[in-house]
RNA sequence: GGCCCCUUGGUCAAGCGGUCUAAGACACCGCCCUUUCACGGCGGUAACGGGGGUUCGAGUCCCCCAGGGGUCACCA
């Protein structure tokens, strides 16, 4: 068998969505698997809405989930250029030949025209393909149309009466009619060629063995299997994936919250979440553990395990993921990871001047309350805000015997710093005052902090160091007796 | 509307004729752990769209229906 190739083959019409993603990752991991490769194509003949920003947004995307690819658009390669704006010269050799050998013809129809006729057939209920008109035109109507100026599309005439089969790799046999399908158009008037002309023509001289896409095109295929017929081009294996669906079961769509890898990046979901969540998408693994990495699911994946039926986006599912992930990093990592959001947020100012240490400190005492990178401006608030105090933790530190705990608190803070030695400090207390844990901690936590929950207490009172923990103790004392 | 695809709990899904009185995960609920919140541990609620076949036996195979989706563009 022929090395695996495979392809990603996305319109920079916009920013990379989960939909794409999904396609790019599966295609990645089926090459990976394989010991194929992979190829970046940019299919941007749609000239009024590519833009070049868009891909160069979407590559970045791809990157940032960790995917690579052999050949592209960015990486130069034996079967170039791979923008199809830069290969027309390569379709037209093609297109030639279809028209001189009578499996294509020009269509003189106006937009307007062709608009007319479908809305005339959808009204009548009858099968929506082009009528054929231009079909059989002579030489001298043709010159005729050529003389006013007319500049025609090109069509392919799709054979009558033929069978077009897919034995798709995901869906098994699929059999289309070719009388269901209209002459459709390979060349637009602009001379630019449409999408089913053109993905089959690069999709052979890349030497694709496998065409991995969405289900969307699934009824594209018997068109593009007319093309390869007609130029008798070997076909290669076609398997199509699931539709990934809104909460709604509709197409995700903007209005479904962000629909965009990058802005998932930006509230800070971490790469190998997304792989990991996107390849659960429609597929999973033959044992029952989920958090998987990369590698792991690479070494795993095979189009048999991909399922047919389209997947509801789950956020709560990429949140737990993406929390599973957090969890697992390191000061370090979390302190460089987090740090963009920070500099972003109020507390900017603060952060920068704590040290290392003093930040580490802080970030990981939240870590494991994020469920995304972006939480952590407002669980670091408790640790770089002003002592305010939320009504439970006036109630609370309003109780009786409240006071006496925490003037011994303040007794014994010595010079200390560790959190370590804070919590054994704490305990200590505990036992010498003869009281629930509880009853010695939740106290200092309100008096501290002015809230009921937050952070593991010794590590806040270590990030504050004593002076600001004694400020901090002394306002809450004053504030209980006027309370009084 | 034509054609095509899909249909197991709220969601992702395992299952590929008997071991299914149907796995696992997320979410939800409860309990435990615990200085709070979270984390973690344990447990619970919850599903084979409907109807016909085939078969000794069907979630698993076939047909019909219903529902959902895709596509029928000089968009990809």
């Amino acid at each position: 068998m022929d090395k695996i190739k495979v392809r990603f083959a996305p319109s920079p019409t916009g920013p990379l969505h989960i939909g794409g993603a999904r396609s790019a990752l599966f295609n990645y991991l089926f090459a990976t698997h394989n010991g194929g490769e992979l190829v970046l194509r940019i299919e941007d003949t749609d000239l009024d809405r590519s833009r070049r920003e868009y891909e160069d947004e979407i590559i970045d995307s791809l990157h940032w989930l960790g995917l690579k690819w052999n050949e592209g658009v960015d990486i130069p390669g034996p079967n170039g250029p791979y923008r199809q704006t830069e290969r027309l010269d390569i379709y037209a050799k093609y297109t030639l030949q279809l028209l001189e050998s009578g499996q294509a013809y020009y269509c003189f129809c106006s937009e307007e025209e062709l608009e007319a006729e479908r809305k005339a057939l959808l009204a009548s209920g009858e099968m929506q393909k082009y009528s054929g008109k231009c079909r059989s035109l002579s030489d001298a109507e043709k010159a005729a149309k050529f003389a006013q100026g007319i500049k025609p599309a090109i069509r392919f005439r799709v054979p009558e009466h033929e069978e077009y089969v897919v034995d798709d790799l995901v869906r098994g046999r699929v059999s289309f009619a070719s009388d269901d399908i209209g002459d459709f158009i390979i060349v637009k008037s602009d001379g630019i060629p449409t999408y089913n002309f053109a993905v089959v023509i690069d999709d052979v001289l890349m030497g694709i063995t496998h065409v991995i896409r969405a289900e969307e095109h699934l009824s594209n295929t018997p068109r593009q299997l007319a093309i390869y017929d007609a130029l008798k081009l070997k076909r290669p294996e076609f398997a199509h994936i699931s539709l990934i669906l809104g909460s709604d079961r509709q197409k995700m769509s903007k209005r479904h919250g962000a629909t965009s890898l990058i802005q998932y990046r930006q509230m800070g979901y971490l790469p190998e979440a997304l792989f990991n969540f996107l390849a659960l998408l429609g597929w999973s693994p033959e044992g029952e553990e989920e958090i998987l990495a990369p590698a792991e699911i690479m070494n795993a994946f095979t189009l048999e395990r991909v399922a047919k039926s389209p997947a509801v986006f789950d956020l709560d599912k990429l949140n737990w993921l993406n929390q599973q992930y957090i969890k697992k990093l390191e000061a370090g990592e979390l302190a460089e990871l987090v740090k963009p959001y920070l500099e972003d947020s109020v507390w900017n100012e603060q952060i920068l001047k704590l040290d290392q240490e003093h930040y580490n400190l802080m970030v990981m005492a939240v870590r494991d309350h994020l469920v995304a990178l972006s939480d952590i401006k407002q669980e670091v608030e408790v640790f770089l805000a002003g002592l305010t105090y939320e009504n439970e933790a006036k109630q609370l530190l309003s109780e009786e015997d409240v006071l006496p705990v925490l003037e011994v608190f303040g007794d014994g803070l010595g010079e200390f710093m560790p959190v370590d030695e804070v919590k054994s400090y704490l305990k200590r207390l505990t036992k010498e005052l003869k009281l629930k844990p509880k009853n010695v901690f939740m106290p200092v936590r309100c008096a501290l902090s002015g809230r009921t929950h937050g952070p593991d207490l010794p590590s806040m009172v270590s990030f504050w160091g004593c002076d600001e923990t004694r400020r901090r103790l002394q306002h809450s004392i004053e504030m209980i007796k006027e309370w009084r």
